[in-house]
DNA sequence: GTATTATCTGCAACGATGTTGCAGAATATT
DNA sequence: AATATTCTGCAACATCGTTGCAGATAATAC
């Protein structure tokens, strides 16, 4: 409680309801959000278009970045501290095929690709679709 | 032109102007392309509708496959002969960020990741963004 | 070459997703 | 408590993608 708004104070956002709400639904379900499934746990009390300026926002500030997979566009947290200024975009992302959930491995690092001659890496992102460990144990 | 119908009736699909199209458009420009840049390329010669379900059709055969960038979705040749029973998943895509186009770079391996336990992987996906050599050049 | 069958295409309509402008509400500041 | 700032909800719109169906086209059989 007192942390979110710790957290929306330290990104220079306004505490609102909304974006406390988002940020615990982040931080309660693990995996990576995408809009329809923020608007199916909070869109009885917001907007669909708060819920998008919401995501907007923390996009910008650094409190989350997007997750892609075959599927589409979500989002998960940065845990890493990101700023406005400086975002860490390296990220491995692990999608379930049998659960659906997808979710950042933090502690990995990519390993490095030797790319043929011209091409300047900036970022990564790696994802990976296999079977989750919940999912192997049943 | 002949090539075309090949390709197409190896993968036992009917020989279409629309797919002939589609697909010597995939073959002269190299990068993925959106549905949208079929659309603008071909847009006035065939429905936005029939584009989609021949994009659709391309996947299920295994000619093409998706593309995920920060912007969205593309598609690209496969090279590595797919078919519908099989496809070969792992794929490394560059995007460029001055010029925007996103390619399948096909000869290289995507290197091994040490997983938490428990995760059983399947399919790796990669997408490097950064600068390409014709950007470089320029 | 013509008839038959299977499939593809265009059209219309719809649903989902995402954006913008603006007025009123809520927050932070004094 | 008053003010300035910024958020939110509403309405409207743009884009993206899907489905059903009738007519057109391609492959097959004759």
């Amino acid at each position: 409680m007192e942390q979110l708004r710790e957290t929306l104070k330290g990104h220079h956002l306004r505490t609102t309801t909304c974006r406390e709400d988002v940020l615990s639904t982040f931080i309660n379900r693990k995996n990576a959000l995408s809009h329809g499934d923020l608007e199916g746990a909070l869109g009885e009390n917001y907007d669909r278009v708060t819920i998008y300026r919401t995501l907007k926002t923390f996009l910008e500030k650094g409190i989350i970045h997007k997750v892609l997979d075959d599927e589409g566009l979500r989002y998960a947290l940065c845990s890493h501290q990101c700023s406005e200024e400086k975002h860490h975009h390296d990220h491995i992302h692990f999608k379930c095929n049998a659960c659906g959930k997808t979710n950042c491995l933090e502690n990995l690092r990519i390993p490095n690709v030797a790319l043929p001659s011209g091409y300047v890496p900036e970022s990564f992102n790696l994802l990976i679709q296999g079977t989750c460990p919940e999912c192997l144990a049943n």
